[in-house]
DNA sequence: TGCATATGATACCATTATGGTATCATTTGT
DNA sequence: ACAAATGATACCATAATGGTATCATATGCA
């Protein structure tokens, strides 16, 4: 049962790496050197990304990606609600049914204080919050 | 992401449905019945109950399944454990490798305690507390 | 101008997990 | 003996995951 999937978590390495870099912009090669992670793969992320508005990116020669976001408003909620969908722990399994067993439904409450601790745990996981283990000082306010 | 997969929840409501139960054994058929599960999975996931000590099955005419312990005792821990494997969030994508990115390893901190409060809140989650949100008597100690 | 170097878009693909089916063997009550 | 039940096991369809491959397009620079 994965929280966080391969895609989520490439997406955050690879927006953390960003964040830290002293060039303006990144490219994927470098990227791919840093993070060992199988570049066309990489590359969908990144391009998802961009479309997302989460990164800027600058193609031909010397091109690459660059933050379009300030590291601190980057959210892993974000990434993984573009990734993987909306965090939802409570769906009962007759969806559009009417569910046949009332004796179950107290679990859907337990389902839904989960989620929210676990949407409260993450939400002040940001791009930021993982970059400052490093104490890099571009981004200190 | 589910955290409780179909054959899970299968397997919770018709342990609920034989803890209901009057009849001292239950069978397949009065499940598919009041459930609405199709038989063959339902049978797999009760045979697999079985084989993992949670029901007591009798073959032949007028056969089939009982707890073989009380409500109180059957945990739905036990039964994601059963059908989903441990409970486990906070899985670094780099298993076997070193993690090439120290930078996310704060992450893990947060997994890991969106596990135990996950943990917390579901360890008493039982059988015999579904059940008992109807109020029958049979179970009460 | 032309070419190498970058991303954009898109289609495809392999593996695994999920959610089942199908079939035959075995046991047991009548 | 036979019907009614489970046991065991193999198979299968669909979707999600984790990628590849390819061509188009933009751009810096000699």
């Amino acid at each position: 049962m994965k929280l966080i999937t391969r895609d989520t978590d490439y997406a955050l390495r690879a927006l953390c790496s960003i964040a830290q870099s002293k060039a303006p912009v990144t490219s994927v090669s470098a990227l791919v050197q840093e993070l060992q992670i199988p570049r066309p793969f990489l590359r969908k992320i990144l391009q998802c990304l961009n479309k997302e508005g989460l990164l800027v990116s600058y193609k031909g020669k010397g091109g690459g990606f660059s933050l379009s976001l300030h590291p601190d408003k980057i959210y892993l909620l974000d990434l993984i609600s573009i990734f993987q969908g909306d965090l939802k722990l409570n769906e009962c399994v007759f969806k559009k049914q009417v569910c046949p067993n009332k004796a179950r439904c107290p679990l859907s409450k337990k389902l839904a204080l989960i989620e929210e601790q676990t949407v409260s745990v993450l939400k002040d996981v940001t791009v930021q919050s993982l970059v400052n283990e490093n104490q890099r000082p571009e981004y200190k306010v």
